[in-house]
DNA sequence: TCAAAAACTTGAACTACTTCAAGAAATTCA
DNA sequence: TGAATTTCTTGAAGTAGTTCAAGTTTTTGA
């Protein structure tokens, strides 16, 4: 169902019925098995994913061979890698499902005639990524001024319902500190 | 003069001469000087800003009261804080020129409106957000991977003049170490 | 349902960085 | 020009985190 994308995007803008059934024609729902990945490191990246139900994340194999969380997406984020997407170079990132998850596809070279059709829906995208930018300024900041566990706690508290959903080793990467270390915040035996 | 940022503008799209005058009228050329605030910490941000010429830097002060920047902005680059500006809430830092500067300031009632107007010039922002995203995405990415060293060393092969332009202690704030490990990476004593 | 795989925990040893303090060098501008 | 300010450097001591290895618990799926 593609319900879940149209009500995100009338969040923010209108569309004609006309416009809903041009983008309609043009959304590819696929569902994606835990651990199945959409994107791995190398490929070019053509493709924007809407997260219908379940959860999906950026991740990479660092210098030592351990997984690195980049980036989560559950309901209603979009996930893709920008640069890839933009610059029609191969991705440093692998995308990935945390859960069983259903995802809208959109294609690159389909959407982007569609932005054409459709200003208002160049709109959206506008709003939508200028928004999700504000996050990752904020993210830096956390990063930048909290230690681990400072960044685990407000974590914690903006997030629970998040942080049981998914495994700790990868909230752990995602926040920049080692599962093992995690751990021990949790137990108190910092 | 606005031209720096029309050129920039036409690397992506292109705009019919009379929405060309109607942005023209729309822009606020301003210098700033070296040091000098465009935005403060409580402040809720209503403008975006292109630097013409110059720099500037979007900073932090941190629980320890030292500054941190976050990001920098050179010529053809937009700044601004998107979660105030999108959210109209306190921002968390300050916009400052690192040198003598000049930017165009557009105020977000009169860009809203300007956008809905000219559908091109939002597909010019969405696309230069998307592309600022995929940066940001490389750069979580360098800051997760790499040492310290290996950041700076990076930095300073991609961008020798900028390492040049500003500060050390900038730079190092924004490779997210210390002022005095960056002294030492560079005299080789590490 | 139960064997295998995935995820989590623990402590001990280590290290990449920070902090502090003080001085030297470079830049600014009256 | 030269005094004040800003920026950079250096070494010594400290610490917030990592790494490793081994064991325990939880989850998964045939």
């Amino acid at each position: 169902m593609h319900k879940p994308l149209f009500d995100h995007i009338q969040k923010f803008i209108s569309l004609e019925p006309s416009d809903i059934d041009k983008l309609e024609s043009c959304l590819e729902i696929s569902k994606v098995k835990k651990k199945e990945h959409i994107l791995e490191e190398g490929q070019i990246c053509n493709t924007m994913y809407f997260v219908v139900k379940g959860c999906m994340r950026q991740f990479i194999i660092n210098s030592k061979g351990a997984e690195q969380t980049l980036q989560f997406a559950i309901e209603n984020w979009w996930i893709t890698d920008y640069l890839s997407y933009h610059n029609h170079v191969p991705s440093s990132f692998y995308l990935q499902a945390v859960e069983n998850s259903e995802v809208i596809a959109i294609d690159k070279t389909v959407l982007e005639s569609l932005l054409i059709e459709i200003p208002n829906l160049e709109r959206y995208f506008r709003i939508v990524t200028q928004k999700t930018f504000g996050a990752m300024q904020m993210r830096i900041k956390f990063l930048f001024t909290m230690s681990a566990e400072e960044r685990y706690h407000h974590f914690n508290d903006n997030f629970p319902e998040f942080v049981q959903r998914v495994p700790q080793y990868m909230i752990a990467s995602y926040l920049d500190f080692s599962a093992e270390f995690m751990s021990k915040i949790r137990a108190g035996k910092v």
